[in-house]
DNA sequence: GTCTATATGAGGATAGAC
DNA sequence: GTCTATCCTCATATAGAC
């Protein structure tokens, strides 16, 4: 079975690039490392993808665009707006601290620039995607009262900030990252400050 | 007069290397190219800097714990808050999108991994540096009633985490930058949300 | 498709003359 | 201190056999 034996090569490369690039970086994760991580050689590796900036781009679109697998942004607002969006933030903070969300905001600041005909296809296709599911998320609890929602992008970059806050930074720079307990009280404090700042306004229009 | 010849290639390399670190990060700033741009040889460039991890950490240094020269960060609380914190909010944006906030949040997120012993110290003096004196001047505010500041460092976190927002990530992987009137509405509405969080609380306690 | 072996070039660092 | 010329390592990429 020839096509499966090469599929599985293509995946351990692929797999092992992935692997690397999201951890060392586009300068340090070598073709020799990549092709030795994957268990093949140099020359196979180049008979995949014709070039390094190649390899890198496939990875990073595969990374960047897939969308979110955890349960926590979901596709429409049903319940409590708290829980809903604590459930949210929760699930994001965790994404920066360790999971995809992290790599793929390294693997942006540090090498993006160097490929500037992809940066304006990855940036519609990865932070600005999530913005707008969040957007759209925090127009339905507005349209339902719950919350005070104007301007639903500007409100969703408001609570992408609040959230995120010094996370990825912080983590990207080598710090060693913050105890469930401390991501759980950043969490907390940024989501009731962003409750106040969009409470429903009352009777006379006040907040 | 040697030490004035001196003093003077000095200078010239030290800022070749600061731009071009700022420019197009650690890696592809070649020591080739920082010699050439201050004019000198490779062989002098060494024969004042050890190595080329060595220059970078000095710069860094500089850039990083170099305290903001502009005008917009007062020392202390005075006059009216929104008017205070406009002129900060407006200052920080600039400085993240074109100025040294924006140089050093790159060289950080892309390259400061690598040099593990000098992440705590350079954390300290810059981010940690910055986030200390808007907490600092928030608690004043705090203090005269003007705001509801519970705890100053959160609330510094959350101020600065609005006000840059995506603005140094989206500059740091290639996006232009934004025009002047539109860092002015991000500021704003970034403004009016931190004043509605934070307003004080009326006479029954409530905000 | 996959391997071993190698071409080619870039960049950090140094030797030795002045 | 400063230069020119050079060494050496390492990384991308390819040639050629199987």
């Amino acid at each position: 079975m020839k096509t499966t034996a090469s599929a599985t090569k293509s995946e351990m490369m692929l797999e092992s690039a992935r692997g690397l690039f999201a951890e060392v970086g586009y300068e340090a994760a070598s073709m020799d490392l990549v092709a030795k991580t994957a268990g093949v050689s140099k020359a196979t590796l180049y008979a995949h993808f014709d070039s390094k900036e190649n390899l890198f781009a496939e990875i990073l679109e595969v990374e960047n665009g897939r969308p979110e697998d955890g349960d926590w942004l979901p596709e429409r607002f049903e319940g409590d707006v708290e829980g809903v969006l604590r459930r949210f933030a929760r699930g994001m903070a965790r994404f920066f601290v360790d999971g995809r969300g992290l790599a793929v905001y390294r693997l942006f600041v540090a090498d993006l620039h160097r490929f500037p005909e992809l940066v304006a296809r990855f940036h519609a296709a990865g932070p600005m995607a999530m913005r707008s599911r969040v957007a759209r998320l925090l127009a339905q609890m507005g349209e339902r009262g719950a919350l005070a929602i104007d301007d639903p992008e500007t409100a969703a970059d408001h609570l992408l900030s609040l959230v995120q806050g010094r996370l990825p930074f912080d983590r990207s720079i080598g710090l060693p990252p913050p105890s469930e307990e401390e991501i759980d009280r950043r969490v907390e404090s940024a989501l009731q400050f962003f409750l106040r700042g969009y409470a429903p306004r009352n009777s006379r229009g006040e907040r």
